[in-house]
DNA sequence: ACTTCCGGGACTACCCGTTAAT
DNA sequence: ATTAACGGGTAGTCCCGGAAGT
């Protein structure tokens, strides 16, 4: 079936990602085969690779995907909110949500193609925050940028305590995740 | 015929332990085999294994490793200070140390044998921390618990950044970590 | 709808069969995969199998190609010199075919419908050149065609030498194998 | 199985090699693969992989091996006739030690690491065969070891008639070998 | 009619955690 | 205590068919 349409192709790779992403939620990259994926495509091996000539590159691009999403608050404490809510353990793919996060910040420390690409997102999410952080407070307040920091470290520590299923206290976090914005 | 002292073996197991935590720090769990271990060792296989059962017994051990430090701090920013300082990533071992806390918390979310000796050990540094900040603070705030699990969880997150070698600003960190104990 | 002349159909085939010939010489038939000749002719994989239905084809086509190149030469020893000049090792393409014929005989050792092919193109070259040696000798010498298989066979030797990059004596070679020839 | 006797290694090592050897000569060192050998050694994938840590490794060493068999022979007649031997077509395993003799040529065209193994093993065998030409023949004459150069190459050029069942005469070869050898 | 190129899936070399015999 | 053996699993390649376009 050659000759197909962009989006045709698109769509495969998409649904390749979503199936790999969810796999990689679940065990994580190092116990996921490469089998595992194309069982869950429902592709061959052969077409799975057309798409992604390795597995690092698919880990690559799942952690890429979803990167250009729209931040979409225009307060530091909706954006937190939003931030936050990705990983409550809650909600039905919270804790997946969760584990992900801890496998990309692993797999970045150890995938020198990945690191960048991780860190770069992450120094993105915290200007942003830093910018509205700054609107808000009164004149100019040069740790702005650290209080984002901080937030949005506490983010991902969050992300491991949700992955490992600890009891966590999801609204007392938020509460002082919000008290540590305003400094 | 040999009959050797436990302290000699307890030595030969701390070995053991010291050589997978350096190798598990510079290419994580996953990537590090029993073969590595064994070599670094300079042991055999079947030394290897009879102190650790299996690879997954050994993963765990290193990970509890080290749990039982005396916490040693009774102000939280002393407390916070040093915590801090173990990931400093101009430290020689600073990367090292980060690195493998990320892999643990990567590794507790896929491995239910992992995942309750590391949500106990966080639980752990948390209450004591949020005992320090009990102390300091004026009365009975209950949020004490609340910012000393935003405290710990930025911690993680921090360790993340540094494994990733993000351009941090260590000190900048450390004073917004700080104001946000004070809540 | 095109419904192109035979001799563009023709001159696509033949640059199938010469791009496939330079890998194969490079790479040999094994470490050559139908992607790289198909990136090499610069077409599509539907195309080169148009002309080709299997690599075990083009394989053959190889081999077979350049079989009926006139012999042109008249004397023994002016045939040999012809023959030992394609593999000679300090011309440009010189290894290139000598490790080619090296391929092609390993190959048709193997594959039951190289084989004929490969017999039948030395058979025929044999007995051209037990033609041109009883020409010169004087009365019948019955050995002359055991004396052509001789000096061929030193000829697909001496490729085989070429091939491997060993140290060979061009001209020595040449002036032993002409003295063979005489017997 | 630990602490075995060096004997025992090494007899498990030729047993791997010699499975290989048979399998090497009846399809080739691509087309068989290291699932062959293990199949036809009984033993485990591991196994083969202790003794031969690649499929490369390996075939080298099928290749070195019988270089040290002794020359055995006095005469240049005498070693011509046993070289022949080796590869006469009516012997039991003459085709197949000619199909392997071929195949090794062929891949030593292609492999840097086996290339050198085999021109040196050739040389050192024409330098046996020049010496014992000299020997013979009156004077200093240095023609010998451009004979013997071509008699070997016209070895490996039989070996390659043989491997693809050509129709040979091998008594009329042998006898204008013999011819070729007297220069 | 003819080319393109996606899809398929068996296969390959090699690795790894682990056991058990010596 | 040592180490040979195990055997299932891993990422990735390869040749080729056949449907979709031009």
């Amino acid at each position: 079936m050659p000759k197909v349409t962009p989006e045709y192709l698109d769509a495969r790779r998409r649904e390749i990602l979503v199936a790999a992403r969810t796999l990689f939620a679940q065990k994580g990259f190092a116990r996921t085969s490469m089998a595992d994926v194309v069982a869950a495509t429902g592709l061959s091996t052969g077409s799975v690779y057309r798409y992604f000539p390795s597995k690092g590159d698919l880990v690559l691009a799942v952690c890429e995907d979803g990167q250009d999403e729209e931040f979409g608050a225009d307060t530091p404490v909706a954006a937190v909110d939003r931030l936050l809510g990705n990983v409550h353990p809650g909600r039905e793919d919270g804790r997946a949500h969760a584990r992900l996060v801890s496998q990309i910040w692993a797999d970045a420390a150890l995938d020198e193609r990945l690191a960048p690409v991780v860190a770069g997102r992450h120094a993105g999410l915290r200007d942003l925050l830093a910018g509205l952080i700054a609107q808000e407070s009164p004149g100019d307040d040069p740790s702005a940028r650290d209080r984002a920091e901080v937030v949005l470290a506490a983010l991902v520590g969050y992300a491991a305590l949700v992955g490992v299923d600890a009891p966590v206290d999801h609204d007392g976090f938020a509460r002082a995740l919000v008290a540590a914005l305003r400094g």
